[in-house]
Formats: C-alpha cells, sequence, structure tokens
DNA sequence: CTCCATAGTATCCTTTTGTATACTATACCA
DNA sequence: TGGTATAGTATACAAAAGGATACTATGGAG
C-alpha cells in the first residue's frame, strides 16, 4: 500500500522521465540494441522528427539516463547508450509492458460483452 | 530485456492511464483510504478544480480502474473508489515510488559532485 | 564545382492539457 | 425568504507538448 502517505509520493519522478510520445520506445531500443547512432534511431522510429527526437534525448541526458558521445569529424557522429543508472528503469518498463499486454485483453473482454 | 521487440511495446497503455498532473495521487488517495466523496478527494487534492477532478475521474472510470456509485439524493453524494482491476495498477506504483525516491538521491548527489 | 550525408537549430503552427470562473438543481435549515 | 451544501457543467483562456518545414556546417565523392 504504499508504506507512504500520499503527502511523500514520488511516483511522479518516475513517471516524468517516462511520459512523452516517444521516450519508452528509445529507452526500449537502446535497451534491446544497445549503441546507436542518432540516425540510426531515427530510422529506428518512423513518423519522428529530428527536433522530437533530440528533445527527448536530451531530457533523457539531463536525468542521467542516456550517455550522449560525440566523435569530432565530419559528417558529425554521435553515439547514444542507456547509463548503468538508466537500467535501473528496466523493471518498471517491465511491469508495464506485462500490464499492458493484459490491459488489452482487459478490453477486448470488455468490449465483447458489451455487444452480447 | 523486456523480451519482445519494441514494436510490441505495450508500456504505452499502462502508462496513458497514469500520466496527469493528479491521476497519481488520486489513485494513491482511493489506494490507501479506500471509498470516499467527491468532495472528500476534492478537499485532498489542494489546488485541483472540479472540472480537473471530474475529468480525472471520468478517464479512471472508463478504463474500469475506479468505480462509481451515485445515490439519488439531495444534495447529491457521489462515492469513488478502486475496482479489484484497479488495484492490479498498485505494483507498478509502488515500483515507480521506489525508484522515485533514489532518483531524488540520485539527483541530490549530482548537484553536490557539481559543487566541488 | 556540386551534391551528399550527419546531427543538429530555428521558426511557426496545431493539438492537448490544465486553469479560472461562473453557473446549475434542490433539499434542508434558520 | 435567503443561505448552504453537493456534484457537477459551460465557457474562455493559458501553457505545454508535439509536428512541419526550412536552414546550418563541412569533408569527401564524382
Amino acid at each position: 500500500m504504499m508504506g507512504k502517505t500520499p503527502e511523500h509520493c514520488r511516483v511522479e519522478d518516475a513517471l516524468s522521465i517516462l511520459v512523452g510520445k516517444w521516450k519508452p520506445i528509445i529507452l526500449l531500443h537502446l535497451l534491446q540494441e544497445g549503441t546507436k547512432r542518432f540516425s540510426e534511431l531515427k530510422r529506428s522510429l518512423p513518423g519522428i522528427t529530428q527536433k522530437m527526437l533530440t528533445k527527448q534525448l536530451r531530457e533523457l541526458e539531463d536525468e542521467d539516463i542516456v550517455e550522449r558521445v560525440v566523435y569530432p569529424q565530419v559528417p558529425p557522429k554521435v553515439e547514444y547508450s542507456i547509463t548503468e543508472y538508466g537500467r535501473s528503469l528496466e523493471p518498471i518498463l517491465e511491469a508495464m509492458h506485462e500490464w499492458g499486454m493484459k490491459h488489452t485483453l482487459h478490453k477486448q473482454q470488455k468490449q465483447k460483452s458489451k455487444l452480447l
């Protein structure tokens, strides 16, 4: 039961790092495929704009969740990867994914029972 | 490692139910204190407007996370509580709260090391 | 000399989220 | 007769998030 009163709730801290149309999927890619270049990530995320990808990565970097390494060459090369600290989010992502799958089923069953 | 490819990611399902300036704290109150009236909830959430509280509760109701019971009397009485299904979110909230507390420490330490 | 690739910025616009404020119905109480 | 309490709705507005598009620098290939 959270063990604390709602006043001490720190749920928002985790939430604020995970929300956004692109953050979970960015994290998943980096978790599963390790280090990736900016352009590789962009190709993995159909529909994302450069601006959005840059913004999300900067925010994750500011929170020490991803690491950014710049290679001083032309054309530019920048690599992104999950930090050790960022990996600590993995159980949460896993739990949310599990729940999400059950929720999909739950909604389907609700739809079905409506039709009867 | 999630066991699935990013294309099958269902993290957003859980995320979309939890996000919003007020949802986590509303859920926490209902989880810890059981059934509550609309006005009790409102008093527990300083700063929330009626419109927002109504909206958040409607959305949670639509997802079967909270139950709404109307007593046909004047002045009106409406009670809200977590559903059995809604309780399945508790481990996620718990995990996020735990992580959030660690993150608070992490940020403090980062601040300190900057000052040296 | 021109074009390509990379990893961005800058600017403007639309959509979503959240806030502020006023309004409603009606039984009860003084 | 007027005020209070409850659980809302309606309207207007402000702020945040997200999207579309154009622009930048520069070494190397042709």
